[in-house]
DNA sequence: ATTTATTGTTAAGCAAGGTTAACTGGAGGA
DNA sequence: TCCTCCAGTTAACCTTGCTTAACAATAAAT
């Protein structure tokens, strides 16, 4: 399976709930996601024979990443808070600054994620 | 239409052809992005019925942005450059700072665009 | 115990944006 | 004139990632 922007979208809303100490079963990251609940099962069948992450059948179905897959979602939810902090920082209502950081965190490399990091957070030292 | 990340990249793609000097023909365009010809035969009507751009019949089916086309791709090329630019002063290679700009110029919004350059720009100048 | 609500799955289908194969039509060379 | 090449279109199909509708299974409530 390769790896798109939807599939980043659906461990990082794993890791998200997660996070937030709530459930996390399919239905959940539906409702996170607003997405229909057959795409969600869809998604995990994709994922989960990914190995990216699987459902617990035996803890009430709830989902659980992967070490795979958590590495990913770290990453994706890293430059996520990035972005939409810095597109705050700039004025950007908190919304717009979400949603556009969901959409840039999904196109870069890491070299070129890395760097403009590092040139931001160097200019906001000073 | 809705215009999305493929259409803006044919426009794109038509005014960095015209810029060059060179044929604006279908084929050319399917050159440049790389795709087949039924693919850009396809975006073509596509366009033209949204009003981006046309083909003239009577001068060798060049293609031709409308003043509305131009305005979409002058954004987006303007946006290309300034991501490709800074991406290479950041030490990224020419060619993948020209793939990724192909990518984020599409996610952003006017307002995030506009923040972000103006961010960026000032801190080049000092 | 039976009904009801919640959760997840299957099936069928749609839209976007590609592909290959096969066709048409015009322009230039032999 | 005929043949060949080039450009563009049409048809049929694929993949991704959604959707709605219908259904199954389980838990909770009366």
């Amino acid at each position: 399976m390769v790896i798109r922007e939807s599939a980043e979208n659906y461990v990082e809303a794993v890791l998200i709930l997660e996070k937030k100490n709530e459930r996390v079963h399919s239905v959940d990251i539906a409702k996170y996601l607003n997405v229909s609940k057959p795409s969600v099962s869809y998604a995990i069948r994709n994922l989960s024979e990914a190995g990216y992450l699987y459902m617990d059948e035996d803890n009430e179905k709830q989902i659980k990443l992967t070490d795979k897959g958590r590495v990913l979602a770290e990453r994706m939810y890293e430059r996520h808070l990035f972005f939409s902090h810095w597109l705050e920082s700039l004025g950007i209502d908190e919304k717009t600054a979400a949603e556009e950081a969901c959409r840039i965190e999904h196109v870069l490399s890491r070299k070129s994620f890395d760097a403009i990091r590092t040139f931001v957070t160097q200019k906001n030292k000073k």
